[in-house]
DNA sequence: GAGCAATAGTTGACTAGGAAATTTTATTGG
DNA sequence: CCAATAAAATTTCCTAGTCAACTATTGCTC
């Protein structure tokens, strides 16, 4: 016998979020998106947020070894580090002893801006994953915590 | 008494990795980071697998209904379809009776790249989650999900 | 010490997407 | 029936990245 449908349906595919990465993307970008919309009143992008995180903790800091850390390109971070110097939150002074390095610093400005641009973040984590049972949260934080040590993955993520 | 040391220690900060959203962007943009390179030797982006995706169950499909269910804007999908079409991997055409109005396809050849394509998705997934327990892939994905509903968050991630 | 390789940073061309103005087509109210 | 309105798609301009070419500075070798 022949088929007697006129036209053969679409061959079945293992379904999108079948893929446990669908989910997580899925969650990710809802989360990214929530925060860069708390950032923009404040007139930060989240890679300007991530930047001036990391100048925070550092005091001051060689832009290709951000580069590096943030799995961006130099000429990103330069690019980057324009914009933040036009706002006012970081300065690039050139190293005396090798004049090629530079050394991004965060501005007064800059250094007072990230406690606030924290408590956005922290904010915002809550309002995705604060209903999570303190289980749930470690599981999830761990499953993802082994996925990172075993593929050997690094850098900050940044988009 | 002053303090003794002459620079003041940055204030603590909560730590970026208290963030369950900072693992699971770092997860998930290395798993579309990969994934993205697989479809690049096979010339296709990741929002373009998206839309053959869509395009593939749909039969054809209405681009301002794919940009609300891929959350993207018609501008984008605009783009995105010259960009099928110059591959011929798609197909514009008006329909009949409303000429506002386009219908999407899918060419031979875009339909019978779709398969080869989900076959990488399913690689990479299993490439990052693989060996996950099936305890551990269903409790994520569970509170993935839980997530999504509890915020009703709508349209398929794209980027 | 002179030239050459390596490294840091910048710049320009390009890509992908968003926002908003524009164009085309259809519907509707007077 | 025709103007006004609405809707779909495209287009233009902008942003934020990458990549690769380029500049400047340093270190290395002969």
């Amino acid at each position: 016998m022949t088929d007697p449908a006129p036209i053969a349906p679409p061959p079945a595919l293992p379904a999108l979020d079948s893929h446990l990465g669908y989910w997580l993307r899925f969650v990710s970008n809802q989360v990214s998106h929530a925060f860069s919309l708390k950032l923009e009143r404040r007139g930060v992008t989240v890679a300007e947020w991530v930047l001036l995180r990391e100048l925070f903790e550092q005091e001051a800091a060689i832009p290709s070894a951000l580069a590096d850390r943030l799995g961006m390109t130099r000429g990103a971070i330069s690019k980057l580090a324009d914009r933040l110097a036009a706002k006012g939150l970081a300065t690039r002074t050139a190293a005396m002893d090798d004049r090629r390095f530079q050394s991004l610093a965060l501005t007064p400005q800059g250094r007072a801006l990230v406690p606030e641009l924290a408590s956005l973040a922290d904010a915002n984590d809550a309002e995705f994953f604060g209903h999570l049972s303190a289980v749930e949260r470690t599981q999830v934080e761990a499953v993802m915590k082994a996925i990172v040590r075993r593929l050997g993955l690094r850098a900050v993520p940044v988009d």
